[in-house]
Parts: structure tokens; C-alpha cells; sequence
DNA sequence: GCAAGTCCGTACGAATGTGCACGTAAGAAG
DNA sequence: CTTCTTACGTGCACATTCGTACGGACTTGC
């Protein structure tokens, strides 16, 4: 399998030689939806570069209180406390659309991100945006009405499934939010109303993109800038102000 | 100088010949308020270590929405986007309570990262408790009332000031709650009225540090347990948990 | 000592979102 | 085909926070 052929654009953008060296650790896998991959203050064994499929990052505080702070597609990677240093963080992390991608233990990542200049470049890279994302997420969570966060989310969520069928439950959708189910079903029933989507079990179809990207008034893109600057991007997964 | 004498902890606890290597490279500089170090989408020319003060990370959107995502002071440094391998971001840096710190240009900062091991672990393991700490910031925005996050933010403060005294205006308090600026006044009103701080003009002084960490109910803590255990602090600068 | 700028306290109607609760419907399991 | 679980839609009283606005107080510079 040629290292152009991996959708995860951490794996087929780092140097030839570095891929070479990096393939032998990966092993193909699929995740299904709920799957934990880090947990809490706990030390995990893997690292995961998904190919398709959407992860999600969550942090939470006494009182059953959880937000989502960011997301991770095929563009990206878990195990982001490794890239820094440390081995574990207080966020969970799990699948939210079934991942298939590539996996490789702690120990021989640990290893590859010192031996291996352009997979370490790459994933620093990934972690400034995946910051960018997180603050992103604090500005919406603090000034934007639920309606131009839920514009952002479904947006966000677009970016990484490839057809505009979003397969996702109303409760994840209100965690991500950080706003109680039946507010989201609320705003999501706005939507539909003006036929900017439609809704079925489990499953969003976006129907006018643009539509959304008006709605979230410049609380969604920001991320995704990032993202295209520094991985400059022939074929771009974020298309941030194009019409559907 | 010593380099135990450094009141920054990146500095402070690099090895000792890393550090040697390093410190030609410093200046030492006073930034007073409102000093802007890094704008949005810039490239910056100075990496700073404070000593003391404190220095806010903000992220914007259009129609005037700002919030703060993250505080730094003595326990760090600005420039992440440097450690990312990046050279700008779309948030502001700007000096909230005047600093007085070890300033190295960019380039030379650049320089010493690659050469500089330890240097780079440091500014590693910062990177991931300023990311717990954005983190944590999403949450409070989304699920906290503005009473908690009063209590937050001023406990976020209190542990970067020497004394009980913190320098900060309504203003800029609701910044960092994301919140309107009289919301922050009738808040710290309610605080005043139990006794829990004492108000002045531009100045807040805290009087029962415990009161505070009780109205935070755990959306205080988890960056500064984070830092705890990646810097292994003997002399712990966040105290958590402690009566005043 | 006066003007100008900054900072702080308060008030009130209106909007936004919550907590709780109940009922229905779709799909999975058997 | 029936049962069970998960997911969705709605409604209402209530709390929180907003937007806006005004007036006073402290500070700095001339």
C-alpha cells in the first residue's frame, strides 16, 4: 500500500524515508462507535491516526458535567499528551462515528517521535491546531448562542464524514454543545424547519452548507485556517466558506 | 545569577548545562500592562519567561466576541506556537498585571530548541498544561454559572500574585469570564457581600481563599494538577486545595 | 483645580437556556 | 411479532444572563 493512498494527512505528508520507517509499527484496525481510547488521568496503549471516522475529546467536572473541547478526523491523531511528554491527560477520548485507521503502540510511537524528524514535525503541527480548535471551543462556549454553535458543530462534524450524512444522536450533539438534549433537539428542529437539514434517527443530512456556515457568524473556521496554513493542503478536507 | 534564583519555572528546574547555554540568550525586561506580545496571526519576535505578573492568551471572533482562554505567569512562558513548530496563531497575548521577565528573540529561541533538550522538554510539558488549561476554560464557559467561574478565575489569579492582592479591573475579569462587565461587578458584589474579598478600584484582594475554591465545585484544579505532577513542584505555586 | 478618561455600582425589561417531565417512535433482540 | 432499549419531540415554570443605560467616583495630565 503506497504511503499516498493513506488518507490520514499526518501519515502521507511526512518524508518517504520516515513513512518507510514508521509503516512496519502500524496495524489496521476499526473502532467502533463509544470505543475509549484514553480515559481520564490514565495512562493508554495506543496512538490511533484514523482514515475515516470522527473522534471526540471530552473534559469533565464534578456534578455530571461534560463538554466536548475538540474533534479528530483523518486529518489528525490521538494521543496527544505523548507529543508533549507526558502520558495521559484529565480528558477522555472516544469514538463517536466508526473509525477505521491506523494504530501503534506507546512505546514504539514514543520511540518513532525521536527517531523520526518528520513524524515529530507533523505532529506538533497537528497539536498547534488541535489548540487553536480547543480555544476555539472556549470562545463558542462562552459567547455563542446555541444556534451558532450548533451551525459550528455541524459544520466541524461535515469536514470529516464524506457524504453529508452526519451520523450522530442528538445527546452527543448536546455534549459537544455543552447544552441539554432537548435544547439541541430545539435548535435542530429550527434547521430542519428552514430545510437546511433534515433528521432522522441518529442521522443529520445537511442540506445547504452554506446555509450553516452563515449561521455560525465566525464562530466556526477558525481551526480549519490553521489547519490548511500549515498543512497546506492541495485537497482540502475544510472548505470553510464554500457553498454546498 | 544562580539559576536557581529564576522565579520561572522553565528555567529554573532545565539541566544545569542546558541552562548555561541558554542564558546568554535573556534579557531581562519589564512589560506593563497592556503590553501586546503576540497578535492574532502575526509573527511575534520575542518569547518571553515571566517572573511575576501575569499574562492572558485571548481568542476573538467577529462582532467583538472575546474570551480568554488561558492565563500564564511565573509556572511558564508565551511563544507556544514556536514549540509547535508553527510561528503565529490566531490568538492575542497581551500583559495583564505588568511583568517583569527573561525575554529571547526568536530566531536564537528557535535555535535553542533544536540544540536544547531540555529546554525543549520544558517548553513540552508546558504546552500540555496550558492545553488542559484551554481545556478546562471550554468547560467552565459551557457549564459553569458566573459565580463559579468568578471563583476560578480568581483563584487562576491569586496563584500567579505574591500577595492576597489582585491587580485586575471588572473589565478585564469579565473578558476572562466571557461574560458582560457589569455581570462581573454584581458577581464580585455577592463575593464582597459574604466577606470573601474586599473591592477597590482596579484591585481585588482575597480574603478567605477557601470560600473561593468551594464556589469554584471543581472547575478549579485540573491544570494546576497537571502542572503539579508534570513539573513536580516542591515549591508548589498552585496550593489547590488549602485554606488561605 | 479642572478637564478628560477610566473604572465601578446599579437597575430593569427582555431574551435565552434550564430542569424536569411525559409521550412517542424507531430499531435491535429474541 | 413482541419486547426492550435507545432516541427523539414537546411543553412549561423558572433561573440566569444579557443589553442597555445612567450616574458617580477615582486618577491622571495639564
Amino acid at each position: 500500500m503506497l504511503q499516498s493512498s493513506f488518507q490520514n494527512s499526518i501519515l502521507s505528508r511526512m518524508s518517504r524515508a520516515d513513512f518507510a520507517c514508521l509503516r512496519p509499527n502500524l496495524t489496521l484496525v476499526r473502532l467502533p462507535r463509544r470505543e475509549r481510547l484514553e480515559l481520564s488521568n490514565r495512562s493508554f496503549k495506543f496512538v490511533t491516526f484514523p482514515e475515516d471516522g470522527i473522534i471526540s475529546v471530552v473534559t469533565h467536572a464534578a456534578g455530571d458535567h461534560n463538554v466536548e473541547v475538540g474533534l479528530i478526523g483523518r486529518e489528525g491523531m490521538t494521543g496527544m499528551p505523548l507529543v508533549m511528554g507526558a502520558d495521559r491527560s484529565p480528558n477522555d477520548t472516544s469514538v463517536q462515528v466508526a473509525v477505521s485507521g491506523w494504530r501503534i503502540s506507546v512505546e514504539d510511537f514514543r520511540l518513532q517521535l525521536r527517531v523520526n524528524p518528520s513524524l515529530a514535525a507533523m505532529c506538533h503541527l497537528f497539536t498547534q491546531v488541535f489548540f487553536v480548535q480547543v480555544a476555539s471551543t472556549a470562545l463558542a462556549n462562552g459567547r455563542a448562542t446555541i444556534g451558532q454553535r450548533l451551525a459550528r458543530s455541524l459544520l466541524m462534524l461535515l469536514d470529516r464524514v464524506d457524504d453529508a450524512k452526519v451520523p450522530i444522536t442528538h445527546e452527543f450533539l448536546a455534549l459537544m454543545l455543552g447544552v441539554r438534549r432537548s435544547g439541541g433537539t430545539t435548535a435542530l428542529g429550527a434547521l430542519e424547519a428552514r430545510h437546511v437539514i433534515s433528521l432522522s434517527r441518529g442521522k443529520i443530512v445537511v442540506l445547504k452548507r452554506s446555509a450553516l456556515v452563515l449561521q455560525s457568524e465566525s464562530f466556526y473556521g477558525s481551526p480549519e485556517l490553521e489547519y490548511r496554513r500549515l498543512f497546506g493542503v492541495p485537497t482540502d478536507p475544510f472548505v470553510v466558506a464554500e457553498a454546498l
